[in-house]
DNA sequence: TCTTGACCCTGTAGTTGCTACAGGGTGTGC
DNA sequence: GCACACCCTGTAGCAACTACAGGGTCAAGA
């Protein structure tokens, strides 16, 4: 099939596909005539496989491992293991900073009591206390122990 | 006060201070006659105001809408809460999906019984046959509604 | 036959929020 | 005079794509 085909498949964009080929996620297709692209089964079935990583929040750099084990089925499998054991600690770190963060940015929401102008506005007020006096949740503690510590290094906003 | 000075104050990087300035965030400071940058305590009060919004997950260009919040202070401050609103709900998303994502990791986890070879690993088989049938749980269900859905797009797991 | 439109190709640049150099200048203490 | 910490500009790198530009190919319809 070719790459449109493949990319509809897998609901993924053809650009993403010929990404992963220059990355070496996927083995470079044989070409047709008019070097064109042309996908077999096993193609779809590795894409698939990266698609699933990645819907699982694994890395590039990951599922290229996990793609190894695979080319190695009598390899060790701990490695595997050792993979989402890494993922889920992931995962359940930033639920937590998430949750935390959460919590801050209601409380700031709830300063603002009535719609008026910036300078009264609550939000403003706190945002800027903040500087002044470093009051605020995510100040209050001292650096070891901020809530969302030092976040903008140890976990930089998603998005 | 110089750069090395300021970034220690706010606890961040030189280079970041720099990129703030280049990017607009921070105005631009005097020279002393070596060139040097030279801040007031006005930098600092900014340089804060753009951490302390990066520490509650904003974004960059959000961070510059809420200063120039702070520069009209007669202005209607409802550009603030909608602000915040967004944020709160961008962060109530990712932990809903993070929260899916983890039980998805540990029901993977779950499929290695015992340590030995990747073809007999229980969690490579659940992402072969993820790949095979779509029977896992990210696949199971049609994509409208799948659990971490087409997630890769909708929230590109946080680097 | 010509044209239209969908698809494909390569190559490069942009995104976000920094971080890390290279290659140089300045300031201070000994 | 020297070492060393600090400062400067400019550019490139990171992750995982995304979005062009500028061109080629193919199939259907008039």
């Amino acid at each position: 099939m070719r790459i449109g085909e493949l990319a509809k498949q897998v609901d993924c964009d053809v650009e993403t596909v010929r990404y992963y080929e220059r990355e070496g996620l996927l083995a470079e297709p044989e070409r047709d005539q008019s070097g064109y692209r042309s996908y077999g089964v096993s193609h779809l079935e590795t894409l698939q496989f990266v698609r699933h990583g990645r819907s699982l929040g694994m890395k590039l750099v990951e599922i290229r491992q996990l793609l190894n084990f695979r080319h190695h089925p009598d390899g060790d499998c701990s490695g595997v293991d050792a993979l989402l054991d890494v993922q889920i600690k992931r995962v359940e770190e930033q639920i937590a900073a998430m949750g935390t963060l959460k919590e801050q940015l209601i409380a700031l929401r709830g300063e603002c009591e009535q719609r008026q102008t910036n300078r009264g506005c609550g939000i403003m007020r706190s945002l800027n206390q903040a500087i002044q006096v470093r009051q605020c949740p995510c100040h209050r503690e001292d650096k070891g122990t901020r809530a969302v510590t030092s976040p903008v290094k140890a976990h930089p906003p998603p998005g």
